[in-house]
DNA sequence: TCTTTGGTAGTACAACCGTACTACCAAAGG
DNA sequence: CCTTTGGTAGTACGGTTGTACTACCAAAGA
């Protein structure tokens, strides 16, 4: 029995290549084709390792939300060690910023299939909906915290300024990717934000 | 020459068949058959009154964006008399959550759009797109007359907190679509936010 | 060495898309 | 009356899509 392909790198390559695909041309131009040639693999291939394309479609968004969730990871880890709860909260929010090429992308994607999930039941059953709510328990428990330690209002309503920041952040980057605010905006914006619920520690 | 038909109302007759269909199923399942069918015409009048799918969606976008402000115009005239600062602000933010139906149709196919327009350039060149930024300029202005009237802090950057709102609400009007949140919880957090900035004149 | 089998390529097909085209109809102007 | 013409319907065509299908190849086990 010959075992020449590495079945999980295969199919990470061919997600990787509908990424580039709908990130630059746009979700509607994935296509088994278009898939295929960016990934430099027959349709036949493609077809071998998703069964069909919707199946390519769901894993193709899993695993755009775990790239996500690293470069979320990665991100409070790089904001100061250790971490302060303004440093974390900040770090989650920017994340929602298209800051660089990569992020631009896995934003835009992401968009493309919340959009599409709204009329989508089978898409709109995928677990990549309970990333925001998991994030905002995050954000009202940071805050929370926060406001124990002292470093925020102890009058602040933790769960809606979690949710109003998240959307915020959302909205953000929505524009940033618009192209009606520049990503350095924004960053200054959610700052300006942050300053008055939880101010940096010292400046 | 026979002259039955009456162009302009054709013409909307068959925009609000698409935007039925993109509301209820999706900007993907707007085809010219399906456009056709929900208006009771046959292809050919779409093709009549549209010589292609391009232009009619072009038109059924303009349309979109006119049905929008009208409704912000009717919410701002219905927010008291005369206008508060509150009120309004309130008013123009609001506009942007979904809470019937039909303005979750406008939501869902507003965003539809925006999507597609960032890998489009023909619907990134549209005028709709202008539309937030004079949005955030009205607000804006909004904001520093409250602020001239004492009814807000006067050490608020207007600009910054104009952005912000508009992306606030933009964000949880996305998260009342994709049914993170309801629509009135949304409108609380707003309220919320709101009566940190321009508080309201009695409670 | 021969056979089994994981992996690849090419092709074919039914369905759907936008659109061009032709034919038809009914009302207005001569 | 008849002819022109705005409006409508049906159909056909070229192109693209997802997918099923068959053939082929190379490596591992017997």
């Amino acid at each position: 029995m010959p075992k020449l392909a590495d079945h999980g790198q295969r199919r990470v390559q061919i997600a990787e290549a509908l990424l580039r695909i709908a990130g630059s041309s746009g979700l509607h131009a994935v296509t088994m084709r278009s898939v295929a040639a960016e990934a430099g693999f027959s349709v036949s291939v493609v077809q071998y390792y998703f069964e069909s394309k919707e199946k390519l479609l769901l894993f193709a968004l899993r695993y755009l939300a775990r790239r996500v969730s690293e470069r979320v990871e990665a991100r409070i880890r790089a904001s100061g060690s250790p971490p302060t709860s303004r440093g974390v909260i900040e770090a989650v929010l920017a994340q929602a910023l298209p800051t660089d090429a990569e992020s631009r992308t896995f934003h835009l994607v992401y968009t493309a299939y919340a959009v599409l999930s709204v009329t989508d039941p089978a898409l709109a059953a995928q677990p990549f909906m309970a990333a925001p709510d998991e994030m905002r328990a995050f954000l009202t428990d940071r805050i929370r915290a926060a406001q124990s330690a002292g470093e925020a209002s102890p009058d602040l309503d933790a769960h809606a300024e979690a949710t109003g920041l998240l959307a915020m952040s959302a909205g953000l980057g929505t524009s940033v990717l618009l192209g009606q605010v520049t990503a350095g905006d924004a960053l200054s914006i959610l700052r300006y934000h942050l300053d008055r619920i939880v101010p940096e520690p010292e400046t």
